[in-house]
DNA sequence: TCGATTTGACCTAT
DNA sequence: ATAGGTCAAATCGA
């Protein structure tokens, strides 16, 4: 699979998981007798979660501007506010018989189409498989591998939905409370094609926590590739890598990634530190990229 | 040997 | 009644 398509696919779940994860905290806005959201802590919070959205929304904005490797792809998401609430009538304890569980139609889902089984930062475990009624294929069950020491309750189903071209439908159910992601690079790949410098940034979850976000998030850390090599560097055998191309940039911020300019490189990284972290200030669905001071 | 997968049974929501 | 989600014993394979 053409790396640019997979780094595409990561950014619209990630931009997915930051939906979920804004509207869990502000699930109890309309509770007058909660005021949980009066906190300093859940508004730092909850702050935080729309930068994440929105940096996920501004990366997909400059994907979308180049839009080559979604040509032969298709991604349906389900908006999890638009998902029916969970039966009022549904006791909200966790049977521990054999069967209970809630329908799926009760849970919060989001839904993928993909031309490939998805492939996401989580490890998961087949469970079960079904023959589904008037599909041709069965549907498989996963569940997080963390799901028995660390309580995970994530889910997905996987079902081929098409035979040619091989269509695979994806369906999360729940949301991942386990901390083992595995590792992620992006390889910010220099624009001349003589050059082999790449310059990597490893998402090793090894490295020291990122004070300002989630401590599950990892602290990037930046390595040219070609002292990947000194440093035993392996790459991820399971994922290809995950390649930024110089070339679909901003019009309007400089985020050339070049050797010759340091300066250039240095803003670059900026920039790049701004999609992670949220740092580019604007309201919901805008655009206003906040150059850095200093 | 141990973790992952397979598969039939079990159970509930519809 | 039945479709479909989950469990767990059997099996696989590294």
């Amino acid at each position: 699979m053409e790396n640019g398509r997979k780094a595409f696919e990561e950014l619209v779940r990630g931009h997915e998981f930051a939906k979920q994860l804004r509207q869990i905290i502000n699930i109890d806005d309309d509770d007058d007798d909660n005021n949980i959201n009066d906190d300093s802590v859940t508004v730092f919070a909850q702050n935080l979660v729309t930068k994440v959205l929105n940096s996920f929304t501004n990366t997909l904005f400059l994907f979308n501007k180049y839009p080559s490797y979604q040509s032969h792809h298709h991604i349906q998401l389900m908006d999890s506010s638009s998902i029916t609430p969970s039966n009022p009538h549904n006791t909200s304890t966790i049977k521990d018989r054999r069967g209970c569980y809630k329908r799926r139609r009760t849970a919060e889902t989001t839904e993928e189409v993909s031309e490939t089984p998805t492939i996401d930062n989580h490890q998961w475990r087949k469970y079960g498989q079904k023959p589904i009624l008037n599909a041709k294929y069965s549907r498989n069950y996963y569940r997080c591998s963390h799901k028995l020491d660390q309580g995970c309750q994530a889910t997905k189903q996987v079902q081929r939905v098409q035979e040619k071209p091989p269509l695979y439908k994806t369906t999360y159910c729940g949301h991942h409370t386990c901390k083992d992601q595995l590792n992620y690079e992006i390889i910010l790949d220099n624009s001349s094609p003589s050059d082999s410098s790449i310059f990597l940034i490893n998402f090793d979850n090894t490295k020291q926590d990122c004070p300002f976000l989630s401590s599950s998030f990892p602290s990037p850390s930046i390595i040219k590739r070609d002292e990947c090599n000194k440093q035993e560097f392996i790459p991820m055998s399971s994922f290809d890598h995950y390649l930024v191309s110089p070339h679909p940039t901003l019009d309007a911020s400089p985020m050339h990634v070049t050797q010759s300019s340091t300066l250039e490189f240095h803003q670059s990284l900026d920039v790049m530190a701004g999609v992670m972290y949220g740092s580019l200030d604007h309201s919901d669905d805008l655009f206003q990229f906040q150059p850095f001071v200093g």
